[in-house]
Order: structure tokens, then C-alpha cells, then sequence
RNA sequence: UCCUCGAUAGCUCAAUGGGCAGAGCAACCGGCUGUUAACCGGUAGGUUACAGGUUCGAGUCCUGUUCGAGGAGCCA
């Protein structure tokens, strides 16, 4: 038995070889049975042609119901007309084995609504484009570790289980532990702090958890989050490594998943653009900027990018009102973004509204050294980070200023007494990153099990 | 937490001003040698989210509840 995945199939026109999997699909035209049969690496159809099989194949093929288990085995011929992943190669089937016949499968080829798709979350996933994305993820996921072990890092875990907040803002999901309570992960960041005077440079890389009631698509209670730190790092240099990471990222998933992407239907010419260097704008400049697009939207003018090319979703200019020292919000950011034509960074935002450990500017300190990058088309903030403050004084005076308790963070001051060095690190969404490259609507659909607000099933 | 919208067949939706509950897909039966979410003919499929109210009469109007979607705030 020559067992051949699909993706390779076109490596064995001429063959004979077999395929095990499910019915994706199914269209019986008299003589005629056309199987679009997936093993996971894609989509093949296998034609059954009446006089060519025994009556029982015949009759197991025309009346299979979609996601029946089977294995296939026939000739593998090159055809135009062949749909399927990669498509253009089909199965003129000789035999064919049931392995198990499914009961009548709840997801359709027609369209269906949200609430139902992810109430059968585990059967959605076998879907293409649900296939194609959570494929990207595998690739990103991927392209991370291979580009920051390429870079020096080092993989150092940080604990989910967590004695307190890290940035007393946001919240967090409480747990029992024992006679105590525990909360779960926002940030691996401050353990990664300890990590850089070990090694150098480390990153984290793990689920993150935010009990934060939020119900757009940029948001999940539990998402991945990788988390580089790196030591003898100013914010100039952080942007730049953030710059050529993202870029790795970008371009690996347009090498190796390109079949997916075309699945998908993204226009990858917007992906290719991905390459450094990305703008550069201050939390200063970018204040002007939005204050001048809400002024023309106003005026009733149309306003356009560097390219001349008019922007594509208009926001309510009602929404885009802000004023020095105000933090953005999602409207802003989608405005912003529109006017490039790559991830755009925004240095320099007001000390006040980001944590305590961001370094000010020494020479004006209302703003700090921090950076968002804003990925275009509208999928938000993908990287937070910042330099840190590295003087163990001003670190204390940062802590009392947001009313936090020293007490829990005697070991991370801990780390400006014995040998503190300037450092700097960020954090990647891997879902809003996913979401982007795929051109998806919705973050939910680049994690296999997504947690929501009002959805933890199944 | 707030704003907007929604809930009718397994799924996606329709149902004029309050007047017989309907279609497509899926399922089942039949037809067809190139289908691409095939097509054609047929069968079956309903406590209109839940509770109450108005009315001769409610899927439709009113009140409440539950659940869902999109957005805001917050964030990656």
C-alpha cells in the first residue's frame, strides 16, 4: 500500500497510491461519484467512475455521507479541472474502504452563523479555511522560535501560576492555591527581566490569560504571547529587532504557506510590502496626525495616503477625538494604520498612561521610552514594548506613584542592585499576528480552541 | 460596565398595516459521464428562545428574563 499525503500527490501522477481520510465533499452525477477526500495535508478529489469499480464500491461511494472515514486507492492523474488543496491533481479510484460511515455531519457547505460554528468548534477546524489558518499559526508559532534561536535567545518559561500583578490595571483571573490565591499569567515580562542577566537574551513563550470583559474581534480571555528581553538594549535598537522579527515572521509564512494564504483569499502583494524599515512616529506626531485627519473628515474632505490613494474605512470622526496625554484607542490606531502601507511604530507615549517600569526620556520625562507596533488594516496593536527603567530608585518612586505595594516586588527591584544594565523587551500577539497574515475577520478564528467572554465550550 | 442589533425547521433565512408557518441547503427516495456550495423531480421536517400582557386573533405589538452578534472602554 503506496500511502501518498496530498500534498505530494503531484510528485505520483501515473501511480498507483493511497489515500486515508474523510469525505470533505461529495457531488454523485449518474456514473459519475466525485469525492473531495481530505487527510489533513489537503484536498483531493477522487472520481469514481461506475464501470471502472466493483458494484459495492460503486454504491459505498454514492451513498457516503460527508466526514465518513476511508481509505482510497486508484491512479493519480493530472487535471486542470480538479479542485481541491493543492488541486489540479485527481484520484481515478480503483477501490475504496469505509473505515467507519459518519452520522449526518452538522456543518454544511452553505454558510452558517457564528454562535453555532464555535459551538462545534472541534468539527469547524476540519473546514478549509479554518484548516488554512490554524496551518499560518503552526508556521508563525514556528517562525518565532526559529528566528529568535536563530538570534542568540535563549527559551527560558516563565510561570502561569503568579503571586500578583504585574501592571495592577489590568485584570486577572484568581485561582485557589491551597490556603492562598494565585492568579494566572499576564505577562511573563518581569521573570524575563530576571532572565536577560543569566543569559542575555531570553524569551518567553506561552498562553497569557486577561479577565478583561471585552467583546471585539481583536480580544481573548487566553492568548499566546511571545515575550523576548534583551539586555544592553535602548528602544532604538529594540525597534529594530522588533522590525526584522516581524518581517521573519511575514515573509516564512509566504514561503511556506502559500496554498493556504491563496485558500484563504488574502492578497499577499500587502504582505510582501512587509519589510524594514517600518515608519517611525511619535506618540507627538501621531497626536497632529489624527487631530488633522478628524479635521478633514469634518470638513467633509477625503483623505489620503502618502500613495494618493483614499482611505478605505472611513472612521466616525466623532470617535476620533483626542488630546495630548489621552492613550488611543482602537479607532485611532485604525486610522493611523491606514495612512501606511506596513506595520507603523508609535514611540514616545506619555509616561502616564503605561506601566511603571518604562524608562522616561531623561530629558522629558512626561513621555517614556515605549514603542506599539500597529499592523495595518485594521488588526491593532500586535507588539507592546518598551525600554526599562534600570535605576533601582526611580523603579521604587514609579511603584509608589501607581500605587503599588513594594512588598511583591522586592525581587524585581532586586535585579537594579546587582549589576543593572538598560534592557529592553516587547511582546507579540500570536492571534492578532495570525488574524493579520490570514486577513481574517476575527482573532477568534486563529487559536483551535479560542476562550471568550461567555465562551469557554468546548 | 455601556451603546446598537438579533433569536422562526438540523443549518442560513423569509413571512405586506396583527389574519392559513414558507424557501434554499442538509437528510431520505429517484434521474443524470466532468461536478467545483452541481442540477432536475419527489418525501419528511415547527412548543416561532423563555415568562407574562394587549387583542376576536400575536412569529409580528407591549413588559420582563435568558442567550447571542457588532462596537466602545481596556488591552496583545
Amino acid at each position: 500500500m503506496n500511502v501518498v499525503p496530498i500534498r505530494e500527490l503531484a510528485r505520483h501522477v501515473g501511480e498507483t497510491v493511497t489515500l486515508r481520510g474523510w469525505l470533505y465533499n461529495r457531488t454523485a452525477k449518474g456514473k459519475l461519484v466525485f469525492l473531495q477526500v481530505r487527510d489533513g495535508s489537503g484536498i483531493c478529489q477522487c472520481v469514481v467512475f461506475k464501470p471502472n469499480v466493483s458494484d459495492a464500491v460503486f454504491q459505498a461511494a454514492d451513498k457516503l455521507p460527508q466526514e465518513s472515514s476511508l481509505i482510497v486507492t486508484g491512479t493519480v492523474r493530472a487535471d486542470a479541472r480538479a479542485p481541491g488543496v493543492p488541486g489540479g491533481y485527481e484520484l481515478d479510484v480503483a477501490s475504496l474502504e469505509v473505515i467507519q460511515r459518519a452520522e449526518e455531519y452538522p456543518i454544511g457547505p452553505k454558510e452558517h452563523g457564528v454562535e453555532f460554528l464555535m459551538d462545534h468548534r472541534h468539527l469547524w477546524i476540519r473546514s478549509s479555511r479554518q484548516w488554512a489558518v490554524l496551518r499560518v499559526r503552526a508556521t508563525v508559532m514556528r517562525a518565532i522560535r526559529e528566528w529568535l534561536d536563530a538570534h542568540g535567545f535563549i527559551e527560558v518559561t516563565t510561570p502561569i501560576l503568579t503571586p500578583s500583578a504585574a501592571e495592577g490595571t489590568t485584570t486577572l483571573f484568581k485561582v485557589d492555591y491551597f490556603d492562598d490565591t494565585a492568579y494566572l499569567a499576564q505577562t511573563g515580562q518581569l521573570y524575563n527581566e530576571a532572565g536577560i542577566f543569566a543569559f542575555g537574551k531570553v524569551y518567553c513563550f506561552g498562553p497569557t490569560f486577561r479577565a478583561e470583559r471585552s467583546k471585539t474581534r481583536r480580544h481573548l480571555t487566553e492568548f499566546w504571547m511571545v515575550e523576548p528581553e534583551i539586555a544592553f538594549c535602548g528602544l532604538d535598537e529594540l525597534l529594530e529587532i522588533e522590525e526584522q522579527f516581524v518581517t521573519h515572521i511575514v515573509q516564512t509564512c509566504l514561503r511556506q504557506n502559500a496554498e493556504e494564504l491563496k485558500l484563504l483569499g488574502r492578497d499577499t502583494s500587502r504582505l510582501e510590502r512587509v519589510v524594514p524599515p517600518f515608519p517611525r512616529l511619535t506618540y507627538d506626531e501621531a497626536i497632529q496626525t489624527l487631530q488633522h485627519i478628524q479635521a478633514q473628515l469634518q470638513a467633509g474632505q477625503i483623505v489620503r495616503r502618502a500613495d494618493g490613494q483614499p482611505l478605505q474605512d472611513i472612521p466616525d470622526p466623532s470617535l476620533l477625538d483626542i488630546t495630548w496625554g489621552m492613550d488611543f484607542g482602537s479607532p485611532h490606531e485604525t486610522a493611523l494604520t491606514q495612512l501606511y502601507d506596513r506595520p507603523v511604530f508609535v514611540t514616545g507615549f506619555p509616561t502616564a498612561v503605561k506601566a511603571f517600569y518604562m524608562q522616561p526620556y531623561p530629558d522629558r520625562p512626561e513621555v517614556c521610552k515605549s514603542a506599539d507596533l500597529l499592523a495595518p488594516e485594521g488588526y491593532g496593536e500586535i507588539i507592546g514594548g518598551s525600554e526599562r527603567i534600570s535605576d533601582a530608585a526611580l523603579l521604587e518612586q514609579r511603584l509608589r506613584e501607581h500605587g503599588l505595594p513594594l512588598e511583591p516586588y522586592a525581587w524585581y527591584l532586586d535585579l537594579r542592585r546587582y549589576g543593572s544594565v538598560p534592557h529592553s523587551g516587547f511582546g507579540l500577539g500570536v492571534e492578532r499576528t495570525v488574524a493579520w497574515i490570514c486577513g481574517i475577520e476575527h482573532v477568534r478564528e486563529a487559536s483551535p480552541f479560542p476562550r471568550l467572554l461567555n465562551r469557554i465550550y468546548p
